[in-house]
DNA sequence: TTCCAAATGCTGATATTTCTGCATTTATGA
DNA sequence: TCATAAATGCAGAAATATCAGCATTTGGAA
């Protein structure tokens, strides 16, 4: 998602998409994460793998390495969503979120509401 | 993302985002929409497996294929948005639309505007 | 300091994906 | 009807991704 998420093999994606949401992690923690976990040597080749295309970089941390992002959280999030805008929602971020409200089954808690209600407000007045 | 995002190839992948954002489309045009264009022949290879996959499915339309989605484009979209909420915004519906809302170049139409005031007042009386 | 469990680095085997080329089928227009 | 351009179907080659195994390094505990 962060640098052509497009031009990821299967495995790459799948551990990046861990290392996301986990923000930081170990070998084994990733294994571990992995849809039909492969063995912990074909994780470390996955991972030398993304760390060669700058996607991920590792600090050794006492005795083995501790796996992060390279680029910034932030930046591949926006990526992700600009793509999900793209793909699903006319590019519109107002087509996405009436999407995301129009679920009937989901209810956002009353501090949510009230905090999109504000940032509205400072996109236009009510 | 309809099934198992997670488990296509990467040009598998290619594929199935541009038929999830076009609906519908032959071949060629699959094939001009895809990073680093390939041949016509290995789209097609392509285009059968996902069939067999039964991710799309295709229709003869006089002498040639259409390909579309076998499943839903909503069902595909919840999947996606679930994903993407799960990856980066800790399962939060909320939290995603704050952060399209923060962004601070972006403006939305004042109608858009209108209308998520009107879903939430649905979620939330104000 | 020495030993050992636990981690890495690396090489090459295996599996999957991706692609090509060509024979065949199909629809249109002369 | 017949010729032709344009599409499909398929088999297998080529490229890439995925994985396993083992030698080596590392760090902590006795």
């Amino acid at each position: 998602m962060a640098v052509k998420d497009d031009q990821l093999s299967k495995r790459e994606r799948q551990a990046m998409d861990i290392v996301y949401r986990l923000g930081k992690a170990t070998a084994e923690e990733i294994q571990e994460e992995m849809p039909d976990s492969p063995s912990y040597s074909a994780v470390r080749a996955l991972l030398s793998i993304l760390v060669g295309k700058k996607l991920l970089k590792h600090t050794r941390e006492s005795r083995r390495y501790v796996y992060e992002l390279a680029i910034s959280r932030e930046k591949a999030r926006d990526t992700a969503l600009r793509k999900i805008m793209r793909t699903f929602f006319d590019g519109s971020p107002g087509k996405l979120m009436a999407s995301l409200l129009e679920t009937k089954d989901r209810k956002l808690p009353p501090e949510e509401v009230a905090a999109i209600r504000k940032l509205l407000d400072e996109q236009s007045p009510s």
